[in-house]
DNA sequence: ATACTACGGGG
DNA sequence: CAGTACGTAGTAT
């Protein structure tokens, strides 16, 4: 019994040999495979026996020889190019395209150890239930005295570890007199720290390895000041070196032969919150249980922590410790929560956890009908071009079904989801871009509302991969009833969780831009369907005497005004549901998603809610963004707690009448005028220079120093005529120099407007010019 | 209107 | 390293 934690390959007399590393009872194994060949498909124009003669001639290419494929609606006999080396793919591809007799390239742009992976029908992340994997979490803490940390000047001062058999230490290398705390491991120095960090890793075993955003700061950070102290980060199996790769505009930080798994972007995936900080997270998922960290809250303030270590006090060391610490046990409880899904994921998908674990779920569902198109021998078709994608861009059609809000303030919301709806239409009317307006269905298709018409002969291959996910989903859900023993109950559970997770995105994959398998008319005829049957639960919903009152794609809200008490709403909301259902074809249903105590509704995809456990959901009106002033964050937030948690719109219009007035008045703290944008390129590569970089020109003339990456932390002052040029460094401001009116119209505004205009107030009022003028008042 | 530039998490 | 996110919003032009 073996468990594949990771492949890759490595490259010996000029022949690539794949690696899979394993995990079985007995430990770990490392098995090799040399022999596995990179190859590709062309397609000719209509001579193949010409085009496979001069391919044969390019260097580099080994043998050609053809296969039957099916492309899209067609069979053809497709070219398979064999080469030497996955690294002579791009080239050979680029020399075959050009070729005067090819009509395409296909499948010439999958990395080598994914294609031996499906090829050999490898499955990742198997028997996870039987082989328990030892799993860490890591936290660093690094000295900042100027803000942003920079690992060319910044060291890390503390290293914090948690494993899931129980070892917990925080490794730091500054000895402070009378501090006792038993979790400290001391190092001789930061490279000390580095090398007994890695040394700990090894010893302990450790299969998986997490943190969260660890992709973007802490592994990246590590490993630049690993390379400064000139000591290697060998912590993947056999040695191996950690490695930063550019994944899109992202890190990721591979360690081979014990896959990292970043906590970060797989909460931002699976959880829907207003912020995704480590405490936010830990929060949202346990509560106040702090019993997966240190019993004593511990908090510091990243502007503090450079403060608390060069103190030189006990306490403020102390403190330090136990913040790191209580970091890694968060990080490690969050991640052993939600691993055992990120396998089945893996599982389900076929591929690495290290990549399913960084997928969206375009990503999944795509990953997962490559494999699936290998073992039915269809080509899989290319990735769209620059052009092919701008495309489909302007070609955005009006899919989703969503019904303006009734705008304001409700209480005692019923929110129910009709996600099973998608793939039921796909299934039922065979909807794939194979079986769209087929010659053979004519007449007699299944003829969607948008005028176009799916084949009923040939079952399509996403309709049938499909299909396969609900039947499976199904069963493990019947399983799952029978099921006694809790430990195997709560695995199943995953199961059909990640099951419903890819049936439900293929929906959303059909008129996704960068889609292999994109499909317009796709898309559009599965909302179109879908359009009839929500229209039918919103009118079932009326007759049930509810008031709908908003709906997205696949959802909708539900108040009834009349009735107070909330276990006879949530009581007449589950009778609507057994109703609906039972009209519904038997695999759709309208799911119970939960109730609100109140909510505010703007316009459509703008709007707040709040649960029962004090808990908001905000969609489209947040502005926590680092790039927005302080008063404007928080101005929003009061604004959004006094509607939601006191019902009082009044109160939320003073708060803003307040917060301007003080602004008028110049009483605002510069530190909470301070907006921050990171220089994201060096000065010469600017074609619009915005305000923070003419906010760096004029500081750079009074000897400042600035470069790439730097994060600007400016003030928009009174000098200067346009939005940039009125813009300053923060150092060079004065308390009470600044722009007032830019700080009420661009930031405070808009910040609270986009909620209260929901509310009838306007723009002056907010802004205590009184109200506004109606016509009838000239 | 269109192009460019930035955001997220981490300390 | 056979691949380079995502969806949205503000400012400049």
């Amino acid at each position: 019994m073996k468990c594949l934690l990771d492949a890759d390959y490595v490259t010996r007399n000029d022949r690539a040999v794949i690696r899979l590393f394993y995990k079985s009872e007995s430990g770990r194994e490392i098995v090799e495979v040399p022999g596995f060949e990179p190859y590709f498909y062309a397609v000719s124009r209509s001579e193949n026996k010409k085009l496979a003669d001069e391919i044969k001639k390019l260097p580099g290419v080994v043998r050609v020889d053809e296969k039957e494929m099916t492309k899209l609606k067609d069979k053809v006999k497709a070219l398979r190019i064999v080469v030497t080396q996955p690294g002579e793919v791009p080239r050979i591809r680029g020399e075959v395209k050009l070729l005067s007799e090819c009509r395409g390239v296909y499948e010439a742009d999958m990395p080598f150890t994914r294609r031996y992976i499906i090829d050999a029908n490898l499955t990742p992340m198997e028997n996870t239930d039987a082989i328990k994997l030892n799993v860490c979490a890591v936290d660093i803490e690094v000295h900042n005295p100027r803000g942003e940390p920079n690992a060319q000047r910044d060291p890390i001062i503390m290293m914090s570890y948690a494993d899931n058999n129980g070892l917990a230490k925080v490794l730091t290398y500054k000895r402070i007199d009378g501090v006792n705390l038993g979790f400290i491991e001391y190092c001789k120095s930061e490279a000390d720290m580095l090398e007994k960090f890695v040394k700990t890793v090894e010893e302990r075993e450790i299969d998986i390895i997490t943190g969260y955003n660890t992709d973007n700061f802490d592994f990246q950070y590590m490993s630049e000041r690993a390379e400064k102290n000139r000591v290697k980060l060998n912590l993947g199996v056999a040695d191996k070196e950690l490695k930063m790769e550019r994944r899109g505009m992202n890190m990721g930080a591979r360690v081979t032969g014990r896959p990292h798994v970043d906590a970060y972007p797989v909460c931002r995936r699976t959880f829907n919150l207003p912020r995704y900080q480590l405490e936010d997270v830990y929060h949202s998922m346990f509560g106040d249980d702090r019993k997966g960290g240190l019993q004593i809250k511990a908090s510091v303030k990243a502007s503090e922590m450079h403060k608390m270590w060069d103190s030189g006090k006990k306490e403020d060391f102390e403190t330090l410790a136990k913040y790191s610490l209580n970091d890694a046990h968060f990080t490690l409880r969050i991640a052993l929560e939600l691993l055992p899904l990120e396998y089945e994921l893996s599982r389900v998908i076929k591929q690495p956890l290290y990549e399913t674990a960084r997928m969206s779920s375009g990503q999944r569902v795509e990953h997962l009908l490559v494999r699936k198109a290998f073992e039915k021998n269809i080509l899989v078709p290319n990735r769209p071009s620059d052009e092919e994608y701008d495309t489909r861009d302007d070609e955005a059609y009006e899919g989703a079904f969503v019904v303006d809000p009734e705008r304001g303030i409700h209480d005692n919301i019923v929110l129910f989801d009709f996600r099973s709806l998608y793939p039921s239409i796909i299934i039922s009317h065979n909807i794939d871009p194979a079986t769209l307006d087929c010659d053979c269905c004519k007449e007699g298709g299944h003829k969607a509302p948008t005028g176009h018409y799916f084949c009923m002969k040939t079952k399509g291959f996403i309709p049938e991969i499909l299909e396969g996910l609900i039947k499976r989903r199904m069963e493990t859900k019947k399983a799952m009833k029978q099921e006694t023993e809790p430990g195997r109950k709560r695995l199943l559970d995953v199961q059909q969780s990640a099951l419903k997770l890819l049936a439900n995105s293929m929906y959303g994959y059909y008129g996704f831009q960068r889609a292999r398998w994109y499909c317009r008319d796709c898309a559009e005829a599965i909302t179109a369907w879908g359009r009839d049957y929500i229209h039918k639960a919103m009118e079932s919903a009326k007759k049930h005497g509810f008031n709908v009152i908003y709906g997205d794609t696949d959802s909708i809200y539900l108040t009834k005004p009349e009735e107070q008490d909330i276990q006879k709403i949530i009581a007449q909301a589950r009778e609507f549901q057994k109703k609906i259902n039972s009209e519904l074809p038997e695999a759709m249903e309208l799911e119970y998603e939960g109730f609100y105590p109140r909510g505010v509704f703007i316009t459509k995809k703008r709007y707040a809610l709040i649960g029962e456990d004090g808990k908001l959901t905000v969609k489209g009106l947040e502005t926590r963004r680092r790039d927005w002033c302080n008063v404007a964050k928080d101005t929003q937030k009061m604004v959004l707690d006094a509607l939601l948690k006191d019902r009082d719109p009044d109160k939320a219009a003073n708060i803003v009448k307040e917060v301007v007035g003080k602004v008028k008045e110049g009483k605002i703290p510069l530190e909470d005028l301070a907006i921050n944008t990171q220089m994201t390129r060096s000065l010469g590569g600017y074609v619009n220079e915005g305000p923070h970089i003419q906010a760096v020109r004029k500081a750079m003339k009074e000897g400042m120093e600035f470069k790439q990456g730097d994060i600007i932390t400016y003030v928009q002052t009174k000098r200067g005529d346009s939005i940039s040029d009125r813009a300053r460094i923060i150092g060079y401001v004065e308390e009470g120099d600044y722009d007032a009116d830019y700080y009420i119209n661009n930031q405070i505004i808009p910040a609270v407007f986009r909620i209260l205009e929901a509310l009838g107030y306007s723009e002056d009022e907010l802004k205590g010019l009184g109200k506004q003028m109606t016509l009838g008042g000239w």
